[in-house]
DNA sequence: GGATTTTATTTAGGAGTCCTACTCATGAGC
DNA sequence: GCTCATGAGTAGGACTCCTAAATAAAATCC
């Protein structure tokens, strides 16, 4: 037992605590870039969302998506709508429920739109970068088993994901979707034919 | 090069946006712990940077920590002061600045106060938020020289750190202030003995 | 020493966030 | 058909966060 094992905060503390101030970072540039375009850093989290999901969103599920309320996300919509960035369409499965989908304007901008942490990310080269990512989808997969976090369309939640089907290769999982070998530097948050694990 | 290296979208961009997801899962964390206690995230943030400085600190210096600019931290601290878990103190060598000090309940609230990051920390297991530990600081440091974060009290910034001068050890790293070697694990965010590198 | 510039904080005004609570309409189950 | 659950929207309120301008006290220049 070294001299910092015995006087130290909690190594799960410390960790959170630099991932506040990174947050911070985030979200002061997420404000600068709103002033740019006009968004706020929550309307641009959901434009992006719902730009990513061209067969249309549901109002919850962009709420979801931002860990915001279902009241505070229609607000949100509503000022998109106003800017012309996404329409609501009438659900014709369901007639309470809208189909959020973008414009063209809404697609241009979601796709010039900086992620707030790049900035952060770029302070890491590409090893660490695959590292981390291997990490972050960790935590995701716990969150999501926690039901703490939306469902998100990322590998480790994927029927189609095979983990570590190929120990000690530099691409040890693979995709049953597209058939193919993996790396953790391949790991998806959001991929478009991600189907539920049951 | 795999498939996945030709369709994917690029490294530094999933990770930024599994670092957004994490975010907003601790928003919304942030929000629910607010409503128990009567604080907003962003006065949350600031009272617990007070309060682990008994010193005292700037009004400007709280704000580059929250990443707001100095009227929202203004609007922040007054609200913290009706909630008296803060005070206002003149500082003797500045007549402009003021010094905002903790009181014994804002003490006693910070101290509970639950990181928000908590919950999403927890999916990790101790080996890898060592190594996350340790990409996190990498990223603070390289921020800070980005000048796009207020200075840190972290170890990677701080003129009593020396880097791996055990390679190899258990222990690579050596606090010259405690005189004791470190691990990533030890690595600090916020140290009440930091002294900025020349 | 006095004038100018910079810095620290506050105030004012406005759009937006985010909450709870409530309403309204539709869908689902018995 | 009747009841209950669900998706979305509205209303009200505290707060966030910004810019811009005011105030006051350094710090600097000549």
């Amino acid at each position: 037992m070294s001299t910092f094992d015995a006087i130290s905060e909690p190594l799960a503390q410390r960790l959170a605590d630099g991932l506040s101030r990174l947050g911070a970072v985030a979200r002061q540039i997420d404000w600068q870039a709103a002033e740019a375009e006009g968004l706020t850093p929550t309307q641009a989290d959901i434009l992006r969302f719902v730009a990513s999901r061209p067969a249309g969103v549901r109002l919850a599920a962009a709420a979801g998506h931002a860990g915001v309320r279902s009241a505070t996300a229609s607000d949100a919509v509503t000022a998109l709508q106003r800017k012309a960035l996404v329409r609501k369409q009438s659900d014709a499965s369901d007639g309470r429920a809208i189909l959020l989908k973008a414009t063209r304007d809404g697609q241009a901008l979601a796709a010039r739109w900086p992620a707030s942490y790049a900035p952060v990310v770029a302070g890491l080269d590409a090893d660490d970068q695959e590292a981390m990512l291997h990490l972050v989808m960790e935590m995701i997969r716990h969150l999501h088993r926690r039901n703490l976090i939306a469902p998100q369309r990322s590998c480790v939640t994927c029927k189609y994901f095979r983990e570590n089907v190929a120990p000690g290769s530099g691409e040890p999982h693979r995709c049953a979707f597209v058939d193919a070998p993996m790396a953790d530097r391949h790991l998806r948050v959001d991929c478009p034919e991600h189907v539920a694990a049951a």
